[in-house]
DNA sequence: GCTTACGTTGACGTAAACGTAATTTAATCA
DNA sequence: TGATTAAATTACGTTTACGTCAACGTAAGC
């Protein structure tokens, strides 16, 4: 009964990725290019699952933050320990907590900046006041 | 009484903002080419002022949070609404709460990011576990 | 069979952010 | 006062992350 049933709507064209995260079909290419993405093929035309549009999903998150490609490529196959051994493993945990330690740097700069932020829209609205009637 | 005195600690030279911030000499004159500092000259050499290591120390927060250096031209000159008119100080607004969004972005990304992390460490434990004893 | 739309592979171009000499100037210390 | 050291000024090189053609394949629809 559970054939290949109703799994239509599980590929996607690069065009539609491109559309749905709004960036161009040169940069989903370059990512594969780079080793970050690696579809499947119909012929010569990539297919995209699921699992590729959640690494695009998680390259795009890198580069906000960021991460040059090579980072976001380390880090997403973080997520997939399939056939390491435990030395490999070991390191693996290193790499995140050196990750976790960049992040709550990034935490820390956000908030001052935010504060600084605050503080300088403050001084515009005081100028505003003082100002306004010029 | 109040002369000259005691402004020694205030002043630095290229080497040591360099040092402290861990950044290189040609980092800094670049910031400088840009339009992001504008230090004092003795001579033809470059004097710094406590203002001008904020400055610095702004420009490398930027970085951190992948600014490019122009957007933290800009996030760097709100700070000093000095001499502006109203349509100025309007517009300085809309970029802070422009600025705002992203940073708020940036902390959903993080927080997805580290949860990503602890799952990954959590799978990265569990299979320690189970494949130790291989 | 022609157009239109979408996809492919090169291959060269480019902007940003520095790196890296090479050379020159200025200050200082033995 | 000659040598060393720090700083400055060109100026070309490099890396990253794509942009931008060019030239071609393919399937859809009329």
């Amino acid at each position: 009964m559970t054939k290949t049933a109703a799994n239509s709507s599980t590929e996607y064209s690069i065009s539609q990725l491109a559309k749905e995260f709004d960036v161009t079909t040169r940069s989903i290419r370059h990512y594969e290019d780079l080793g970050l993405l690696s579809p499947a093929r119909r012929g010569q035309t990539r297919i995209y699952t699921q699992a590729d549009r959640t690494r695009l999903r998680l390259i795009l998150r890198g580069k906000r933050l960021g991460l040059s490609l090579e980072d976001s490529r380390e880090i997403i196959d973080m997520y997939e320990p399939g056939k390491t051994n435990v030395d490999q493993l070991k390191k693996l945990i290193d790499a995140i907590q050196l990750q976790r330690n960049k992040l709550n740097q990034q935490l820390d700069d956000i908030s001052k900046l935010l504060k600084d932020l605050n503080q300088a829209e403050a001084d515009c609205i005081d100028a505003l006041k003082t100002n306004g009637s010029q």
